[in-house]
DNA sequence: TTTAATGCAAAGAATTTGCAAGCAA
DNA sequence: TTGCTTGCAAATTCTTTGCATTAAA
């Protein structure tokens, strides 16, 4: 059901946009796959003995190459996800859990737009806010 | 065809959150309403003599109140607009100009979210991120 | 060997905080 | 008058940069 990759085929990817392959980068992506979505600082807590610089210069590297996507956050952090994962994401506004769900057709909104607009269109992003359920669990309390 | 308020709404709209009522918020939440979208950095060029730290409060608090909407974008800056405001972005990769449209049709997508995930739904922003008609000009050339 | 990757330290940028002075109610 | 609002200065937080060291191809 998920779609991760193990780490030969992630050489291959790295291959396939010309990187070296480094452990460091392979890291970085189990991470970016196990976690979830995590921020940079998520990454660097599960990887000791990075640097964050390092972190950061891959990170944004993959993001330029379109292998990870970023999702920018209201506090200001973003957080990392593979590109390839094609779903949209419930962000809980009070602990923060997201829980992704794949709806595949809003490539619609993506025509309708660039009808509208003219712009030409490549991507779109969406959050969707709300209470998960522990924390609607919690509040009844 | 806008959703502009003239002050004495915007006056009203502070009242009913219990605000007190001081030109600055009048002048910020006026610059939010013509500016388009935005960032605190912006709104500190067009309103003199305000100190930046007077416009993040107030924003944060606005946004605490759901009277603003808070955007974030990827390079870690965020945008505001009124909260009452009903549309869609589209977002120039190149420029950054940001033109809006309307598509009211998306609360489809909240239900659909929190059957699949059991969310108490409230909200969703999305960005649609693509090369407005400028920039594609200037790049046939 | 050649060039890219790493990482420390320092710089930079956006935002928040502490606190004193000013103003709305 | 009372307490919210404002704003300066300093502190924080996240991210980037310069440059010397290390490692991949």
């Amino acid at each position: 059901m998920n779609g991760n990759l193990d780490s030969e085929e992630l050489i291959l990817l790295l291959k396939e946009h010309g990187l070296r392959i480094t452990p460091h980068r392979i890291q970085i992506l189990e991470m970016i796959i196990a976690e979830g979505h995590p921020t940079v600082e998520e990454i660097a807590k599960r990887v000791p003995n990075m640097s964050l610089t390092t972190i950061y210069n891959n990170v944004k590297q993959f993001v330029s190459m379109n292998i990870v996507k970023e999702l920018p956050f209201e506090n200001g952090m973003s957080r990392y996800e593979l590109a390839k994962t094609n779903n949209y994401h419930v962000i809980c506004q009070s602990c923060g859990l997201i829980v992704d769900f794949t709806f595949p057709n809003l490539i619609e909104v993506e025509d309708l737009a660039s009808r509208l607009t003219k712009y030409k269109v490549h991507r779109h992003i969406m959050g969707i806010y709300g209470i998960c359920t522990d924390c609607q669990h919690t509040a009844a309390r």
